[in-house]
DNA sequence: TAATATTACGTATTACGTAAAGATT
DNA sequence: AATCTTTACGTAATACGTAATATTA
């Protein structure tokens, strides 16, 4: 049983179907698909039922969901303590982005870096150009 | 952040030392020295205090533990739910095993498995030829 | 120097994507 | 026919083991 596998399921019933999970999850719907089957061969039951064009989670569906939500939940939990563990984050992020792909990404960035890093001043680089100095941020 | 990394920390807290933590994983030590590193560099900090030939938890190690302990939790739990809402297994299960490693094997695989499956019925082929029927299990 | 942890590197597992086939409405 | 899922298979990422190096008592 392994984390990602817990998201595909959780995407899979949130989202009706394994199609639009697999677009939600970011990866091919093939390989959603294999890996919820590998974790219904290990639990050894089908969780979903995939009769009438949705897929429609079983009882030990229904049971493995509840479960798989609050792991899913105790993860971020974790990461959150432990970066609050740490003391707040403080300093300057860098931020270079092609003018073509700016106008798909800076919303959310805007949006969730100061949301979740009260502390840190955003510096976004719009240019063709390599910014002189700072930090590169991997997000 | 993986299972097998939760399954490794917790090993390292209660063993004490990342060697004995290693051989009770069924792992080489580097390979699990890796694992730990992993998820501190994605944590961003420090799970354990290396100096004085013992691992000791840090602050944000003493935190993360306690969950890392509750999601492994959960995924037993989440297991033995699926297992229970299939229902009672039963039937009959077939395993053969060489002499010369029987001692070895035997005794757990007697102690655990008509407790785990009250329903069903152990049968050891215990000589060197090939069994007439039944189904092989995977253990 | 003995015991433990890290680094380096090659190998084997496996998660993934693309393409094709199967199934359902 | 259109939409969704599974199978097949090659590729890429990565977890692992062995060997060598570093660190600590």
């Amino acid at each position: 049983m392994e984390m990602q596998q817990l998201r595909y399921v959780v995407a899979v019933a949130r989202m009706g179907n394994f199609s639009r999970a697999a677009e939600h999850c970011h990866v091919s719907q093939p390989s959603l698909s294999q890996q919820v089957q590998k974790l219904e061969e290990e639990l050894g039951t089908r969780l979903f039922g995939r009769m009438k064009r949705e897929a429609v989670p079983t009882a030990a569906g229904q049971v493995f969901l509840t479960r798989a939500l609050r792991i899913l939940e105790e993860t971020d939990t974790a990461q959150r303590e432990v970066r609050e563990a740490k003391g707040p984050l403080r300093g300057v992020m860098t931020v270079g982005v092609l003018p073509t792909i700016a106008p798909y990404l800076l919303p959310e960035m805007i949006r969730r870096i100061p949301q979740k890093y009260p502390g840190v001043e955003l510096v976004v680089h719009g240019g063709y150009h390599q910014p002189a100095g700072g930090h590169a941020a991997g997000l």
